[in-house]
Parts: C-alpha cells; structure tokens; sequence
DNA sequence: GACATTACGTACTAGTTAGTATGTTTTGCA
DNA sequence: TGCAAAACATACTAACTAGTACGTAATGTC
C-alpha cells in the first residue's frame, strides 16, 4: 500500500474509533489529527469536507466489517436458525472491538445522523438492508428445509430481529452486559418458535 | 404559575423540542435562547449548567411525557397482552408529537448521552426501569388470568419488548412509518404466541 | 413606599470548530 | 536527473460554544 493510501486509512481507523465513543459530531478533525501523526492539510486532502470523510468511513470500514461479522457467520448455514441466534450471540458477547457502554458504531450512527444528513441515512440503510436480507435469505432457507412454517414471512421476521439487535445495543449502554444474556435467551425461544 | 416558573418551564420545553431533533450537545444553550424570548442571564439563574437543564429537563418533562403514554395504558389493563399490544400501536402510529425521522427522545437520549454522563444515564435508566417494571406487572395479570403460561419469564420479556420499541424506532430513522406497521404485525405474532 | 431578594438583561471571554491560504516536501516517471 | 504532480505541513480565520461579570428591573414583605 502506498503511503498515502496508508494515510488516509489512518484517518479512517483512527475516526471510526473515536466517533464510535463520542458520536460524530462531537468528534472534531483536530480530535482525529491530534492522535495520529496526520496534519489538517493532509486530511483535507484526502477529503474535502468532516461528511465526506464520513461517508467514506462507512463505506471503507464500516460496511467490511458489517460483512465479516453480520453476515458471513449466515452463510451455508446448516441449521439456519441456530445460525442466526450465534451470529447475534457472537456479535453481542464475542467480537471484540465492541465495547456494552458504546454500543454498535452502525446503530449509534444512525441514531444520530440518519435524521440530519440523507446522504449517511442512504448508505447506513443500504447497510442494514443488506444484514436484512442476509437474515431474510437464511429464513427462506429454514422454509425449505421445514424448519420453519412456510406460511412465515421471513422479510418481517428479519425486520424484527435486526430492529432487536439495534434495540439491545441501547439498552446495554444504560444497563450492562447482563441484559444481552437476558435479551438472548428470550430471542432464542422467539426463534425456535418459528 | 409564577412569572419565574413560567420562563423556567418555558426553557425545559423548548429544549427538549430542539434536543428530540438535532441532539444534546448539537443543541446549543444560544439555539435555545434564541427561539424563545429567554436571555442568557435567565438561562443561567434558572440553571447553573448546560447538564443541570438537560437532568432537569428528564425529570420534569419526560418522566410525565413517559407515564402519560407508555405506563398509563398499562394500568387496570382487562387484556394484558392486548393492552402492550396497543400501547405499542399508539406510541409508534398515533402520538402526534412523535416524528419518524427523529426517533423517540427518550431512546435518542440515552443512545448520545449514556455512555458519556452518569447522571444522564441514571436518569435515563430509571425511566426505562419504570416502563419495564409496568410491562413486566402486566405480564404478572396475564399470567394469574391464565393468558400466557406460568413457566414464562416476565422480567425477561419485558426487556425483549421495550429493546425491541428501541431498535424500531431506530429503524425508523431510515426506513420511515412502514418498518413501524411490519414490526407491529411480527409484535402482535409474538406477544399471542405467549 | 423603602428595601432586600429574586429574576432577569447585556456584554464579554477563553476555548473550540470546520475549513482555507499558502507554503514545502515527497514521489513517480520521462 | 529533472520536473510536474501528488502529498503533505503550518498558520491562519470566522463562526460558534458554555459560561461569567456585572448591571438593571421586577416582586413580595414590613
């Protein structure tokens, strides 16, 4: 990778860490600069504006690891609806990046910029959709093997699920580790009787 | 009401309009003032910081704001399940203060503030305790009504419901009024097959 | 109706913000 | 090796931020 390209990366690494435990826009470019070895000229060369910077973070950071961990673990599932309930295990008590008390970087961005800016409401609902109709997809396969009733409607179940995950991530940042557990228990008996 | 109580309630509300739409710390003490016929002076003898206002604003106005439509319909409730069940149908379809596109005040609150202010997340936590606990006693007269089975956890599904009004109202935010009627159907599947 | 307390109003400050102007250095390539 | 373009570095600006200093007006009480 070239040095500039290394550059940029920096900047993305180091603002995706930081405006996941302060928000967007409370996290300042000085903030981003201060603690790399980066300069505002070199970061307004790079990006032209704080949203285009941010945009590119969802698109270069974000959405790759939504895909290693959101939706990876769902494909060829075997036991489709075991699958989904570790994928949101592993992402709620496994992954290590995540911390409870800051909750998920894609859920808080939404939160926050979704109502104020339509381009991050755009590319963060691109992101959900597509863990949507990952969790969709498995669904139609839990149909063909009958593990599941095929009168079910799998896109409503993966509305259900996703908007579960986003609302758990809330509820951890006021109440702990401990409700994921709670949470994930009653999420396994919601799927098993499917 | 005083002249004095007037200006101080006066502040709290149009706080709490500015903050439900752009945010706690986007939403400026000038911001406030500026709408209102409040002069800074007024703002800071009524309150002797940004976060006393802001911990004055949770109790005064949204602790009311959030018995009146999210804990009263739960009380002397005849149909249990039903009564969650429509109380969920009116916070989401039917409140008219609520928008869309900005989510619940209560939810965005805690998703900013949370993490970064214990007194903010204190607060916020009481007020989702105080909804979990009237789900939770309606849960407790279903199952003396024989309308879910005894063996079912009512702590625990009260938590699955109330992250769950969280992550819609999330979804929401990029998805608009549909996601809300999808997710009320998958509700309504849920809550019966208790 | 004097007078103390409450309730403001105005002007300021020190720090922070995104972004710019204008330079210098590094890099790829003929 | 020369040289243009890419990739930075530094110093600035105008607007905004929470909070303060210090003044004035309203209000209740005797």
């Amino acid at each position: 990778m070239s040095k500039a390209a290394t550059t940029r990366l920096t900047i993305l690494q180091k603002a995706f860490y930081l405006i996941y435990r302060k928000g967007y826009q409370a996290t300042s470019i000085d903030d981003i600069i201060a603690t790399t070895q980066v300069t505002k000229g070199a970061f307004f060369y790079h990006f032209k504006s704080k949203e285009e910077m941010g945009l590119a973070m969802i698109h270069e950071i974000m959405y790759p690891g939504m895909y290693a961990s959101m939706i990876k673990p769902l494909l060829d599932a075997d036991d489709p609806l075991n699958e989904i309930y570790e994928m949101m295990k592993a992402l709620l008590l496994k992954n290590p990046f995540f911390e409870v008390k800051y909750g998920c970087p894609a859920i808080n961005l939404i939160d926050e910029m979704a109502p104020l800016n339509e381009a991050f409401r755009k590319a963060l609902m691109q992101l959900i959709v597509q863990w949507q109709e990952a969790i969709k997809n498995t669904l139609l396969i839990a149909q063909k093997k009958g593990k599941i009733n095929k009168e079910l409607m799998p896109e409503q179940i993966a509305l259900f699920v996703s908007s579960g995950y986003s609302g758990i991530r809330n509820m951890g940042k006021i109440f702990g580790k401990t409700c994921y557990k709670t949470y994930l228990n009653e999420l396994k008996k919601y799927l098993l009787q499917q």
